[in-house]
DNA sequence: ACGAAAATGGACCTGCAAGTCCAAAAACCG
DNA sequence: CGGTTTTTGGACTTGCAGGTCCATTTTCGT
């Protein structure tokens, strides 16, 4: 196979790919040349096309799996263990204290609309993203079922769905509006809505 | 002033907008260059600078406003007749039809993430649109607590943000997974919920 | 009808960013 | 070590889309 890849080389590309991460988040996808790319990773156009024959769609795609990987792993470990009632209010801490950070600089925002279109790969990357989020919540949905603290009768998989949803839609208007309201509001009232549930027994 | 604007070209203007809006749709902002704006609508790049002298960048705020007064358009009357149980089921059923209908090609989707970063005052109309939505939202919540059929103890701006966000949230995977059960879910549950307020009287 | 202002068509210019190419340097491996 | 492969640098090419310009036609107001 063509698999080679110098311990040298592996290092400049993950380099590459971070950089040109940090300088979509920054500017957004059509605003970064490659030669910002090159500027801010210190590299060539040599390289460039040495580690990404494909180009710029390459990059993309390859900056695309990269973030999406970086937002699930900020959350955890709090995602993959939604056993209690205060877990979830971890994860929820962490979600509004992340976003709060990042702000408008939203690896999403790239992701969605921008790369989306170029690369139709990267459409599949983000479709895998939202599915394995979705499945952590409704794990901790089911869990919270299996130990009683949410009604049974309901269903997680719709649920999770809502939930992960309005969280979307909460990150899209912080980044329209710039103010966290909107995703505050939808975790604190959908976990509510789930303990209600709870409580009242409501099928 | 500079106000001068014939009738043939009051309708040339707008056929440029209507037409531009259409091919963006279809096609995304950074896939649509003005060439295809001109073939599409039968114009020429001298009337694309006579009527938008800043270029693309003003064609597409203009059509970025036509977008976005075209979002609240479609969902009336019903969006502002939130006054009854069945008044939002039907606006439920609105809004489902509607994004189901448009698939993929959501205006929303070409203002955010890909106009909202070339043109600055599109960010003030995404704000503008999703302000007035709220807004509507909170009436209709407002109005059902003052006929007793939504508890008055819940804080009616929050709820309308929470599932305002649930629907742009749901639209989005819309866009991702081509699939529309994000979106009825988070509009059922949220809707379940505020009923279920009712009539526990949970505060 | 007629002069002014607006509308239209399309040739032309220009800048820029992606992509190509190759030659030099460094790393790998037996 | 020495041959081979990978890595690197950067000059050069190319295509294209946005923007400029102006000559011509149409519309408008009186």
């Amino acid at each position: 196979m063509t698999r080679a890849l110098t311990r040298k080389g592996e290092a400049t590309r993950a380099r590459i790919i971070a950089g040109a991460a940090s300088e979509i988040r920054e500017r957004g996808v059509d605003e970064v040349r490659l030669e910002d790319v090159m500027a801010h990773t210190g590299t060539s156009k040599g390289q460039l096309f040495h580690y990404f024959p494909d180009g710029k769609e390459g990059l993309l795609l390859a900056v695309a799996q990269h973030e999406a990987d970086q937002v699930l792993s900020d959350q955890e470990p709090m995602l993959s263990n939604l056993t209690s009632w205060p877990a979830w209010l971890a994860w929820r801490d962490r979600l509004i204290e992340r976003y709060l950070a990042q702000g408008v600089k939203c690896p999403l925002n790239g992701l969605l609309g921008q790369t989306g279109r170029r690369a139709p790969g990267a459409q599949a990357i983000v479709t895998g993203l939202m599915w394995r989020w979705q499945k952590a919540i409704t794990e901790g949905i089911r869990h919270m079922q299996s130990t009683g603290d949410i009604d049974p009768g309901i269903d997680a998989d719709r649920a999770a769905a809502a939930l992960l949803a309005g969280i979307q839609g909460g990150v899209l208007l912080l980044l329209s509006t710039g103010k966290i309201d909107h995703l505050e509001a939808v975790l604190d009232l959908t976990i509510d809505s789930l303990r209600a549930d709870a409580r009242t027994g409501g099928s």
